[in-house]
DNA sequence: AACTGATGGTCAGCGATGCTGACGATCATC
DNA sequence: GATGATCGTCAGCATCGCTGACCATCAGTT
């Protein structure tokens, strides 16, 4: 068990079994991959996914997009608001419904976010590099299983 | 491509494929089932990683704890605080460097530390469980690696 | 039309987190 | 015994995600 073990090397014999702790850090060690390649755009990975969601759909409320996103309403407001700050994005009021803000990209919204998109997944892809195909597969399958999981039933 | 399915289908779809959505709430879900089960503790999952590295070791100073955990060390002096506070270890100066505290489980912190472990231990099977027994250990394996992963030399 | 309840966007504020910068005490070196 | 580094501590800051409140608006009722 090393229980005597000192030295770092410790560390990752003793976390390494802790699920929480290899989240984290793999977390950690995807944004230093991400981060620098989505900063020559002027976006964070949050701003992104917000474009992402919305090229996916015909426009949407703030609300729709930020369910979507698993944020919060309140979240998406700052979002939203850093977004069109830098031209990526425009508010409009809803006409069918006035309480709702429209979001859309606009035309270079369209293109930062398409550009944008391929430095995210070349910067995944070398994260992912130091597995091979299959367990990377495995990988993201399992996550996206565990993710979505719903708390049983209720 | 799904470009305009609308509904929150779309959800899994489109961030489904995104490493960095999926690691955030697979970790999310995770605290969902490790939470409550160290409540009953009174502890969070940070504390116990606290008590899981002193109890791993011989008594360590607050650095070289906070090292093994990967925190700051003045992030280190609130959670030896809290800790301190129920009683789970003890803090005293070191005599061959009295710069240093010395940081060690009480007895109470010992016993502690092995119950909460075996509730983090089954919490994290259940969180797991959706798995097969395969998929979850290449998950484990290939967290390990990415969390672990070196930022190519420098 | 007026009333009521729910909804969407906004803002202020809170607690938690993780850092930086500074300080005092202590050690190591010379 | 002076200098520079190290450890613990604290104050302060930025970020994050939430709650609660507010206003405007919608939908259903009367």
């Amino acid at each position: 068990m090393a229980a005597d073990d000192d030295g770092t090397g410790a560390v990752e014999e003793l976390l390494g079994a802790r699920l929480g702790y290899l989240l984290k850090h793999a977390q950690l060690r995807l944004a230093e991959h991400a981060e620098p390649a989505l900063a020559r755009f002027g976006l964070d990975a949050r701003e992104l996914a917000v474009l992402a969601v919305l090229a996916a759909s015909r426009p949407l409320s703030q609300l729709d997009a930020a369910q979507r996103l698993g944020v919060d309403r309140t979240t998406m407001v700052a979002l939203v608001d850093a977004l069109e700050a830098k031209g990526l994005v425009e508010r409009r009021r809803s006409e069918e419904d006035r309480r709702r803000n429209v979001v859309e990209l606009t035309t270079r919204g369209k293109r930062v976010r398409a550009d944008a998109e391929e430095a995210r997944q070349a910067a995944e892809r070398a994260f992912l590099a130091p597995l091979g195909d299959r367990e990377a597969a495995v990988l993201t399958q399992a996550l996206r299983v565990l993710a979505t999981a719903k708390r049983d039933v209720s």
